[in-house]
DNA sequence: CCTCCACTCTC
DNA sequence: CCGTTTAGTGGAGG
């Protein structure tokens, strides 16, 4: 019995969003930036509606170059705006979820659906996507790209496949011909890095990859890795679909200025504790690792830790860090840092949804 | 089997 | 002269 599976991906989220409760802004290439606050326009594009996507503005450039593409034309540049964009994507998630039997929210802008129990053929998942991609239209003004398909991994590719307000449906019977040309960096999970590694061995394609040895690819990619890309690389995914609990909890920030100095960069990391004490709460997890992260000048991350008794401590954060950054100062005395953060790991839930596995 | 840490990936 | 967050993997060491 195949399941029936969706991925809905809003489009361009951020934009659409802002779009929306500014009518002033609506049909302009649009572009929401996180700024770093260390100097004017430092910082990096979030999202580009698809107006600012044709100037060749898009996610993860910097935004001194986004305004340089826009040159003198009518771009509209916004900080990002979290706490709204939580409030208007919970809306939606409850359509989802009114959809669906189980929903996995992988982000604020995306979601897995098992639907095996709602539909009984594709032609009903194929009208419940569409239900779906109307009400989020109707209720909140916005569209998003659906892929219906038989499990998570090939639902992400074919939401991937037609977008913006893009609806494809893929079948077991055509999943191989769906990849099969597909070059490996399109498939999801497959960063830069392993794709190089994969052209170096003469894989380029999906096929390449289904067809290529298991045991060639363990040798560059390692056992686990290797197995999750050849499966994928053939349609196949049996990993469910399963609302998740946060397994670490992060803040990173970045210095107004470079530092190696304790007393310059400490104060950072407690504004960044501060800010996760909240969440902490609010999740009413207990956490047993710490984790100081380091990026130095050259952009490459250090990490220093510890893990100690469960507790929900922060003022525990606070000393730990403390304690990591002094170490990592000391052995290191010729990095100078760039941008710091804090990880809290090993995370337990209080309320018990997760607990008591130990003991 | 656990911990630490670098690295890769994603959005 | 570039952000933030999360999950996962593997190797080294204990």
């Amino acid at each position: 019995m195949d399941r029936l599976i969706l991925h809905v991906d809003l489009d361009s989220f951020y934009a659409s969003v802002e779009e929306l409760r500014n009518e002033e802004i609506r049909g302009k290439p649009v572009v929401i930036c996180v700024y770093s606050g260390r100097s004017e326009d430092s910082g990096a594009v979030s999202t580009a509606n698809y107006k600012a996507r044709e100037l060749g503005i898009k996610a993860g450039i910097p935004i001194k170059r986004a305004k340089r593409l826009a040159k003198d034309r009518d771009v509209v540049f916004l900080p990002v705006d979290m706490q709204y964009y939580r409030e208007v994507s919970g809306r939606i998630m409850e359509i989802l979820e009114e959809e669906s039997d189980t929903i996995q929210q992988v982000s604020v802008d995306e979601a897995y659906l098992d639907i095996t129990g709602k539909a009984s053929s594709w032609e009903e998942a194929q009208a419940i996507a569409g239900r779906i991609k109307d009400k989020i239209k109707e209720q909140e003004g916005i569209t998003c790209s659906v892929g219906v398909s038989f499990n998570k991994f090939m639902a992400k590719m074919a939401s991937e496949h037609q977008k913006p307000d893009g609806l494809t449906v893929v079948k077991p019977q055509e999943a191989k011909e769906f990849l099969a040309d597909m070059p490996v960096a399109k498939l999801h999970g497959i960063g830069k890095k392993t794709a190089d590694t994969l052209n170096d061995m003469g894989i380029e394609t999906a096929s390449d990859l289904a067809n290529s040895s298991l045991v060639n690819l363990e040798e560059k990619l390692g056992k686990n890795k290797s197995l999750k890309l050849y499966e994928r690389a053939q349609g196949i995914d049996d990993s469910p679909v399963e609302p998740t609990t946060a397994q670490q909890i992060s803040r990173i920030g970045t210095l107004k200025e470079n530092s190696g100095e304790t007393e310059v960069i400490l104060p950072k990391l407690k504004e960044l504790i501060g800010d996760m004490g909240g969440k902490l709460e609010q999740k009413k997890a207990l956490f047993r690792t710490v984790t100081l992260i380091a990026i130095d000048t050259q952009l490459k991350t250090h990490t220093r830790s510890d893990t100690v008794q469960q507790t929900d401590d922060i003022v525990k954060v606070e000393e730990i860090i403390k304690q990591l950054l002094e170490e990592f100062l000391a052995e290191n005395s010729d990095i100078v840092l760039r941008r710091v953060g804090v990880r809290l790991s090993n995370l337990t839930y209080r309320k018990d949804q997760k607990t008591l596995s130990e003991f």
